[in-house]
This record gives structure tokens, C-alpha cells and sequence, in this order.
DNA sequence: CTCGATGCAAAGGTTTTGCACCAGG
DNA sequence: CCTGGTGCAAAACCTTTGCATCGAG
């Protein structure tokens, strides 16, 4: 389990420094029913918890940072931008090419994966990732996208 | 087999004109080692058949034609600019995330993951998909990713 | 001749960066 | 204090769009 407080130990074990906008974007990446974000969702949350603006940038160095710190990750779920969400979730996505539409993968469903992945020497498990197809309803649809 | 007079064959038949840049971005997609190509290398390699510049617009919007046709698909392969592929070409990625290094999967490899997309209503087959993890001398590293 | 395609330029969305100032440790 | 974080502004990067002109059919 995540909590503000154990994102905010991990941020200062790395030497970084606790400020305002840090905690409530901590905050807000501790909410138990948070899934995955976008940065601009994040800055906006955020600055609901602060009370106060929190400059995109910010929070774009905050999230790096997070990152450094293997805490959360980002992924880049097809077109547009992409997503933040803790490592700890270990989830993958199923993503439609045309309507954007996401499903939630547990990570049980990827076992045969798994031994994909290590066949090739990549890492199985650890990092998030999006798996881009087409949902039923446009399963047989013309080739154009959605970007 | 994909050659340059089958694609504008295909783009005729969707009701489209046949100018010198579309034979030129054809001519380069139908080369037989070409695995996938951002826009800006299509532009480049289009340029070159040509003999002259192709506007950016240009190839993007030919791109889009040929998306419309089913002759190619275009994949987000984590960080930075979508590449380019023919459809025909039935293959996946996995992507490192930090490095970005790539490695092809051939469709026989992903049987699996094929009936786990049916189950969620997801097609599987006909659309090129990426998955991101971390190739081998990235496996163990921190978050930071390489966008 | 007509409508679609082109080139150019401008704008849109996401992410990064430079810099002066502020504040955590 | 001193270094690192912040906000602001500007830029970089990828992609889309408006518009006048050109050329395929």
C-alpha cells in the first residue's frame, strides 16, 4: 500500500527536497483509486489539494524525479500523452487504436508473456506497458487513426 | 509481396490521385528491407526518389491516405514520433523503455497473447501493437525513462 | 474544367529548457 | 548559507490545419 507519506520518504531517501507542490502531488498519486493520469490531470489535482497553482513544468520535474526514484511510471498509451501511475500498480493496457477505449490487464493474464519477453532478454514484470489493438467496436474498421 | 505499382494500384482503387510525391512515399515504403519508418525518414527517402523536397503536410497527409486504404498502419513506439509500416508486414515490437532499442516479434511468437485480446473483446491480429519493457542492459536500471 | 493534392505558414498539443528568484535542509 | 526547486516564458518537437495555387482525371 502507497501512501503520501511513504512517496514523500522515498523522495527524501533520494536527497530530494520535500516542498508544497511535491507533497500534493504525492497526495494525489497516493489516492487508493487512482489509476493512471495524464501530467495535465496531475497538475490539476494537485493544485486542488495545495490550494494554489503548481506550475505544468513543475509537475513534469516532480514526476521525473518520481521516476528517478523508480516510484512511478510513465507510458505513452497510443496517441496523445502519456500516462503516470505507481509502479507498485502492476498492470498493463489494452489499448484501441481508434476510439482510445483501455482495459486493464492484471498481470496474471501476461504469464505466457512473461517468457516471451525474458526469451528475447527483455525484463517481464517490472514495467508497465500498452498493448495497442482495437476494441469490438471497431474491430473492423478502415485503417485510419484516431490521432 | 508489396510493390510500389501494387500500393498505387491500392490508392487508385480508394478513389485517389496519383501525384509524383505519393509514387515517390509509395516507391520508399515498398522497399523490400524497409521495417518502419518515422515520417520524417519517409519524407527523407522520398525526397530522394523524387529528386525534389515533399512538404511534411504532404507525407503526413499520404500517410493518412494510405491508413484510410488499409495499406499501412502507424504504431507509438513509446517516446517520440509514431512509426510508419506496411500492414501486411504482421510483426510487433518490444521496445526498451530506456533505450529505446527495438526487436521484432514475428506473429507466430504471440499466440497466446492473441486469445487473451479475443477474451476482452480486443482483435488481435491486425493491428501492430507495441509493448514496452527494458531490454537486458537496462533491466535493472531506476525509473528514469529515456524521453 | 473541377475537385483533390500540394506547399507554405501558422497553430495546436505535449514536453523540455533557461533563468532569475525563492526556500528547504 | 547553499543548492536545488519553482514559476514564468520561450523553445523544441510532432502533428494538424487553413488557404491559395497547381495539376490529375
Amino acid at each position: 500500500m502507497v501512501t503520501r507519506r511513504s512517496l514523500i520518504e522515498a523522495l527524501r531517501r533520494e536527497g530530494m527536497r520535500i516542498t508544497a507542490p511535491r507533497e500534493a502531488i504525492c497526495a494525489v498519486l497516493a489516492e487508493p483509486d487512482l489509476g493512471h493520469v495524464s501530467v495535465a490531470e496531475l497538475q490539476q489535482r494537485a493544485e486542488q489539494v495545495l490550494g494554489r497553482g503548481i506550475d505544468l513544468s513543475t509537475v513534469y520535474r516532480t514526476v521525473d524525479a518520481l521516476q528517478e526514484a523508480g516510484i512511478v511510471h510513465h507510458v505513452h498509451l497510443g496517441h496523445g500523452a502519456s500516462v503516470i501511475h505507481l509502479s507498485e500498480e502492476e498492470h498493463h493496457h489494452l489499448v484501441c487504436d481508434l476510439c482510445g477505449r483501455t482495459v486493464d490487464l492484471p498481470l496474471e493474464e501476461l504469464g505466457p508473456l512473461a517468457e516471451l519477453l525474458e526469451r528475447h532478454g527483455y525484463e517481464p514484470g517490472t514495467v508497465h506497458f500498452a498493448i495497442v489493438s482495437r476494441c469490438l467496436s471497431h474491430r473492423d474498421d478502415p485503417g485510419s487513426a484516431a490521432d
